[in-house]
DNA sequence: ATAATCCCTCTAGAAGCTATAGGTTCAGGA
DNA sequence: TCCTGAACCTATAGCTTCTAGAGGGATTAT
């Protein structure tokens, strides 16, 4: 039985995010001590740890709810896990692609080499949309 | 003069953003009709244009306002454009790198075959972060 | 017993919008 | 001129994932 500082210390998932994932139903509320501490279980600390690591993967508090379900049951097909990874990296694939365009644009218009604002093309190309390459 | 519906067609700025972008402070409070409609003027509209624009190329809205007030002073230097544009420019170069490596290590995950949650490398990876191949 | 540290709940804020409610104004036709 | 329907107004709340603060109680070590 630890403490939510404790819980907090050994996860690296910060007191009030801990809280949080709490209202947001991704922990059971656990049990309390007399004068109505949280006192988390081993069991608690690996939820959160999963939590923890799914987050860090960039899964949304939804995926997660669905991620941690399925794991409550060992004897079920995974396609849905299969599914819910997938298109995550779905997602992560489309942001890497507009991003790598952003740099592109980023990098264009930053070599500018001008003095002043008057020829400067970071500043022409945010004011004149017929100035920029992509077509975003 | 167009009214706040006209300026949201051309420039493709929803209405509600335009409302939210006058209280931030980006634009102006413009002209109002005598039923107390807003009037905008072309060069309203050339500036909600930049905004749009830098917002597309994922520029913060105080990064913006400092580039809108550097847009005003063509005689002055254009190093902090440049140093806006170069900041941004890491940031984005970050979330890229970031994105990469989950890209990665979904890909990795959701490759996996297994029938049941029991086998799954999905799962697995998520409860268990030694089995994780990147160092995030 | 007391001080230091921890924990509690509740609320608000951050970013950049978007949506809703309840009401007013405008533009065009009869 | 009146009417209708579309467009507009303000104010407020919600989205997502936390994070920070206020004001107060619990625990632990000495």
């Amino acid at each position: 039985m630890f403490s939510i500082g404790e819980l907090s210390k050994r996860t690296g998932v910060k007191i009030p995010t801990i809280r949080y994932y709490e209202q947001m139903g991704l922990i059971d509320a656990p049990e309390r001590s007399e004068g109505n501490q949280r006192r988390y279980s081993k069991d608690g600390m690996k939820r959160l740890s999963f939590i923890r690591h799914s987050r860090e993967l960039g899964f949304s508090i939804e995926d997660i709810k669905g991620l941690l379900e399925l794991s409550q049951h060992p004897e079920k097909p995974c396609n849905n896990a299969h599914n819910i990874a997938t298109r995550h990296l779905g997602d992560v694939r489309a942001r890497i692609a507009k991003l790598r365009g952003l740099e592109r644009e980023l990098k264009r218009i930053s070599g500018c080499d001008a003095d002043t604002i008057a020829d400067c093309a970071v500043i022409e190309t945010l004011a004149d949309h017929s100035l920029c390459e992509a077509d975003h």
